[in-house]
DNA sequence: AGCGAAGGAGAACGACCGTTCTCAACTGGG
DNA sequence: CCCAGTTGAGAACGGTCGTTCTCCTTCGCT
């Protein structure tokens, strides 16, 4: 039935924005209830507990975050380009209204060491982009351990973005990232397809 | 009184231990109190409440681990080696049986959102941090810029290390900020201090 | 029109948590 | 030896949370 889709989108939209803002032991099933507009009774027909919500919503957040990434990242064509460009998606999303740092950290700082299962989602989240990123470092002709290179910066600025409140990380890992590959390119590589900034 | 001294120490030890583990929110009272041998009665008279006794371990957590991190940078003389030794403090650290991330972190994800006082102890946890990295940068006499890629490299290990299980992020970190060093060296300085690993 | 299934609003329930209280055991000073 | 004060063990209290239940309305179908 689409309506069960509709009031699962509903009930989702609801509890990323109270479990994003926060963290999800703040928020009880009565504040999901409130905000989605459905009844206590529908919630627990579409999930069955509060934990299968939480990690509907971690998957499906997952999904959004990688997609609207690629979406950015495709603007550009140039191999190196595409890679700067992360960051610069990056320091978009730090500036977004109510960030509050990569949901998947925040539910593991909170949640892994109690529910598996919410570890799991956060290792699947950071393989994945950690995939992608290596795939886009693979399209530069650069060696893969950049990749784990610029997975760092970016993890490293999305949380202290968060704790400082400023999107200047995003920055600071872009030059970084910049130096990083100039410096690859002088050792291995023909030509930076990049010119200084 | 020395003797609350002693209480508070053990009552710091099994808060520390249990907060870090599990989180906040899913480590009651009542675990503290078995876990430290000391009564309810006391624990509250040592601590007027739950948030207290979290904000307390925070502080004390902030303090040994920027002890800890500096009395292992000072087993080394060099500039340049006092930088990367960050790294390979790191790396002993991610080792350590237990190592959930950084707990300012965690906190933050679990309660930043709702606790104005956690926010502010993170917030100024990664500023020491960030401030300790810039004093260890300019002894380098390198641009303070390397400080907040330094500190990015280092947060985004410390996450990746946390949930995927490996220490292996510190060594990508180390060899990145080595490259950021060796590059920014190149530019602007006379010689490295440091030769090829 | 009448019936049965479904849904909404919110009360109810059992569990748990932070905090306080009870009460008995223990302490040291007169 | 006794007593006032402190402490420990844990029961008790008020509140909240996840989950279920009740009761009433609504709605589609024949």
């Amino acid at each position: 039935m689409t309506d069960d889709e509709a009031a699962r989108a509903r009930a989702l939209d609801a509890a990323e924005e109270l479990f994003y803002a926060r963290g999800v032991q703040a928020v009880g099933m009565d504040a999901v209830r409130n905000a989605s507009g459905l009844s206590l009774k529908r919630l627990y027909q579409l999930f069955p507990s509060k934990e299968a919500l939480v990690l509907q919503f971690l998957r499906r957040r997952d999904e959004r975050w990688r997609q609207a990434l690629a979406r950015h990242v495709d603007t550009r064509t140039s191999p190196d380009e595409r890679l700067l460009a992360v960051f610069d998606w990056l320091h978009a999303w730090f500036r977004e209204p109510g960030f509050r740092g990569c949901a998947f950290i925040n539910s593991f700082g909170e949640l892994g060491g109690v529910s598996a299962d919410v570890a799991e989602q956060a290792r699947h989240h950071k393989q994945a982009f950690r995939d992608y990123l290596a795939d886009l470092v693979a399209a530069s002709g650069l060696p893969s351990d950049l990749a784990d290179q610029f997975l760092l910066l970016a993890e490293g600025a999305i949380t202290t973005a968060a704790i400082t409140g400023t999107a200047v990380p995003a920055v600071h890992a872009r030059t970084a990232a910049l130096a990083l590959l100039r410096a690859q390119a002088r050792n291995h590589r023909a030509d930076p397809a990049v010119g200084p900034r």
